[in-house]
RNA sequence: CGGGCCGUGGCGCAGUUUGGUAGCGCGCUUGACUGGGGGUCAAGAGGUCGCGAGUUCAAAUCUCGCCGGCCCGACCA
């Protein structure tokens, strides 16, 4: 490709409205544009990166022995329905009405529709069966945010596998877990494995690959020491033993004027530090209430309570809901004494003995309270979220808590979509049963984000050779100095005729110009050809990632160039 | 969905408070000089100021409504 003819518009400024790295410099390097919110249109250089994820995923995937498929992306009501998710789904789906009044759902994901071709499987003879497709898939969400790492419309591979026994389930998932961690190798960046929640998908072991960056929105905790690493949402902890005295004999409540929060308790005179309160939570769960108690100094992490407690609604409680179950407002609550509402208590308070807590009338706490004495907890749970330098439960070491971006998930599904969509096989013993999936998915445009987000620096975007737009440019200085264009074209057709992916950029610029542009979009190497060199009979290789040049001799420029090249590729 | 900010040539912005000829930098076109990290000079092109109503002699500017975008939060496989 010759530039001059080329439709690779770069931007001088930063684009005003882009605050993530990925989103300002795939704007700014000529890759993307967007449509509307949350939907990008690639242009010719990003189109070239999607294609090279998307076939290094395409290999890893035929290597593992999966098998390609295409589906629509309309998707029938009813299908959906069948597994409960065309409501379950909500608004994160895009749905309309056909000419007919169907009811129709852009797909999202195709566990159902996998499911359903299952359901065309007789005999466990037939199975496993690893099934995927690369295809674009549609979520309404509600805040498309930080250019492709999370839109409305993307491209997603996504895998499932169909077995008949648990243990061909755990094989095709370690089998997706090796896949991944080599895919993501190879596009250029190493994502932690952490434990997960399996949200919305169901099933019971789901692993995410997250990569480190600011511009992620999910936070991992993760331990140096042992390798535990989960997200937040599903992370735990090992507890520091606090020694508590023994207390009172009974809790006495004290008046606390204007004490709303655990700090306000915490600068009270005759209060306690966050460490020794009970916090006290109210919750709507499919609409009773419950009491959440956790420590002063905890967080709830309301995902952990989703996962454990089997609901359809779980909500907090609104004012006037706690007041008429307490008799307080927030500030004062606590569970003392409470037995007519159903109360779960964290781990982190077993065995505690003189907190404070509200006293469930305003303006009122109890010192003195022994959490197993003076409480009458239903339920004792793991709630809450994990914080940076908590003792590691494997280890004992300091966790490290960060922000990442979700570059892959996959999942042990079991049986609900196949029960769903009557997916049923024949065993050994003529017995129908339901096949057991697993579903695993990466986004091919989030990862492309991922690789900018991991790979770049001050002058733009750091291509690895395998994924880069075009591995080498060759920069001809002065395009209008015959021997130079010659020079470059003799070049950039041997480059050509080896298989290489090369840039010859012919355009009638500055060399600045060029060489900016040329570090902006990110190429792996530069061969710049100029007046002096072709004189002196030489070329300059300038490798982008760590600013090396070598000068290089015009008649093994090829040959040593392609080598160069080849020796990266992975 | 709540909160905040914002919509003016391709990009970045000023102008709006106090209504009166739509401006700047970059980019773009043509020509010349130039040519190893965004060069110089000259001459040009390009905008119904997000959309719609209203107020006014007059609206980018004031009023109302709508649409769109970004950020924070809630939500999210």
């Amino acid at each position: 490709m010759r530039w001059s003819k080329a439709f690779h518009p770069t931007f001088r400024d930063d684009p005003s409205d882009a605050e993530a790295v990925s989103h300002k410099l795939l704007l700014r390097a000529g890759f993307m544009r967007q449509l509307m919110a949350g939907v990008y249109t690639l242009l010719p250089l990003g189109y070239r990166v999607a294609h090279k994820i998307t076939e290094i995923v395409r290999e890893e995937m035929n290597e593992l022995g999966a098998q390609e498929f295409r589906l629509p992306t309309l998707h029938p009501k009813d299908v959906w329905e069948r597994s409960g998710r065309w409501d379950a789904m909500g608004q994160e789906m895009f749905r309309f009405e056909d000419r007919r009044g169907s009811d129709v759902g852009l797909g999202m994901t195709a566990e159902e529709i996998f499911a359903h071709l299952a359901s065309e499987l007789r005999s466990y003879k037939q199975l496993p069966q690893n099934w995927y497709q690369i295809h674009t898939k549609y979520r309404d969400e509600a805040r498309p945010k930080s250019g492709l790492l999370r839109v409305r419309e993307f491209t997603m591979k996504d895998s499932y596998s169909l077995d008949i026994e648990e243990a061909g389930l755990d094989h095709a998932f370690d089998m997706h877990f090796k896949a991944y961690r080599k895919i993501f190798k190879r596009i250029g960046f190493e994502p932690i494995a952490v434990e997960a929640s399996s949200g919305s998908m169901g099933g019971n072991e789901s692993i995410e690959f997250m990569l480190k960056s600011d511009a992620g929105e999910d936070w991992i905790a993760s331990c140096e020491g042992c390798g535990y690493a989960a997200n937040v949402e599903k992370a735990t902890s090992e507890l520091a033993a606090e020694s508590d005295e023994a207390g009172l004999d009974a809790p006495e409540k004290f008046a606390t004027p204007g004490v709303r929060t655990i700090e306000d308790l915490e600068q009270f005179e005759g209060g306690a530090p966050g460490s020794r309160q009970i916090k006290t939570l109210v919750y709507k769960v499919d609409g009773k209430t419950v009491l959440l108690l956790l420590r002063g100094d905890d967080a709830l992490s309301e995902q952990k309570l989703v996962d454990t407690v089997e609901a359809e609604e779980i909500r907090p409680a609104a004012a006037d809901e706690i007041q008429e179950a307490l008799g307080a407002q927030p500030g004062s609550l606590g569970g003392v004494g409470v037995t007519e509402h159903f109360i779960i208590a964290d781990e982190a308070l077993r065995g505690r003995t003189n907190m404070t807590t509200g006293a469930n009338v305003d303006d009122f706490h109890l010192r003195g309270v022994s959490v197993e004495r003076d409480i009458e907890s239903n339920a004792w749970l793991d709630l809450r979220e994990v914080k940076e330098g908590e003792p590691c439960v494997q280890c004992g070491k300091a966790l490290a808590v960060f922000k990442t971006i979700e570059v892959g998930h996959i999942f042990k599904l079991g049986t609900k979509y196949s029960e769903a969509m009557g997916a049923t096989v024949l065993d050994r013993n003529g017995k129908a049963r339901p096949i057991i999936m697993g579903s695993y998915g990466i986004g091919i445009e989030r990862a492309l984000a991922a690789v900018v987000e991991a790979s770049h620096d001050e002058n733009g975007i750091v291509w690895p050779v395998n994924v880069a737009p075009f591995e080498v440019v060759i920069t001809v200085v002065k395009p209008k100095d015959v021997e130079c264009m010659e020079a470059g074209e003799r070049l950039y057709d041997s480059l050509k005729g080896s298989g290489i992916d090369v840039l010859l950029d012919d355009r009638d610029e500055r060399p600045g110009v060029k060489f900016n542009d040329a570090d902006l979009i990110g190429f792996p190497y530069r061969v710049t050809i100029g007046p002096k060199g072709v004189a002196a009979g030489v070329v300059e290789l300038v490798a982008r990632r760590d600013g090396e040049k070598s000068e290089i001799r015009v008649e093994h420029a090829g040959e040593t160039i392609t080598e160069a090249v080849l020796a990266n590729r992975r």
